[in-house]
DNA sequence: GGTACGATTGTCT
DNA sequence: GACAATCGTACCT
């Protein structure tokens, strides 16, 4: 509506129900400056996550060290290791005490391509361009977000989030959870850009079982 | 103190 | 489409 997009300047723009939240950051453009480069994107796939209501949450089973930040003050980043090797990035939401998240999973770089796949290119082979930060893990990656990064601010300097207003979202359900919290009845709460080609791909949850049967 | 498991990705068939 | 890589955390004994 108003020319270049202006960033979020207030944390009650992230005090509110984590669907809320999660659909205005469809569009959004996230920029991230670091020494290395100075890296955009624009988000076009997310999930939302609760707390003690959603099994499919690290917030589940309660407070820990890893998930601390998800039920802290919002507007943080909440940053976790994954299989030991990813790392994956959440938009802390609702209030404080009570445990909500929104994971980035996808996005398109719009400004710092170059950036973003030295960085990629360190880690790993960058194909093509649209697949930079198509995942959480290269979105991660190609943003130069860290595990230092766990609990940082968006009203702070050198990260920043501008809300672009987009048309319309599909939703399903969350990417590789297992159990009732994959259930797309109770939670389709992956949102998603509809017909970008940087959404990553759907893959159901497998549930394994802790002990051997039949 | 031990171990199964994961909000993923890249490679190989 | 299937599977290995790799390690902190949660859960069990």
């Amino acid at each position: 509506m108003s020319g270049p997009s202006a960033r979020v300047t207030e944390r009650a723009w992230f005090d509110r129900p984590v669907l809320e939240v999660a659909a205005d950051l469809l569009g959004a453009v996230l920029r991230v400056v670091r020494g290395d480069g100075v890296v955009a994107v624009r988000l076009t796939e997310v999930e939302a996550y609760g707390g003690a209501d959603d099994p499919g949450s690290h917030a589940f089973r309660g407070r820990s060290a890893r998930n601390a930040v998800m039920f802290g003050e919002p507007g943080h980043l909440y940053v976790y290791r994954h299989l030991g090797l990813h790392r994956c990035v959440n938009v802390v939401t609702g209030p404080a005490g009570q445990a909500s998240a929104v994971l980035l999973r996808a996005g398109q770089v719009v400004e710092g391509v170059d950036a973003a796949t030295a960085r990629r290119s360190a880690e790993g082979v960058v194909r093509r361009e649209v697949d930079l930060a198509r995942g959480p893990a290269r979105l991660a990656v190609a943003l130069g977000l860290v595990l230092a990064d766990d609990g940082s601010d968006l009203l702070g300097k050198g990260i920043e989030l501008a809300p672009t207003r987009v048309t319309g979202f599909r939703s399903g359900p969350r990417v590789g959870v297992a159990g009732p919290g994959g259930d797309p009845e109770r939670f389709p709460w992956r949102l998603w850009v509809p017909d970008d080609p940087t959404v990553s791909a759907f893959r159901p949850g497998v549930r394994r079982r802790r002990t051997p049967d039949g």
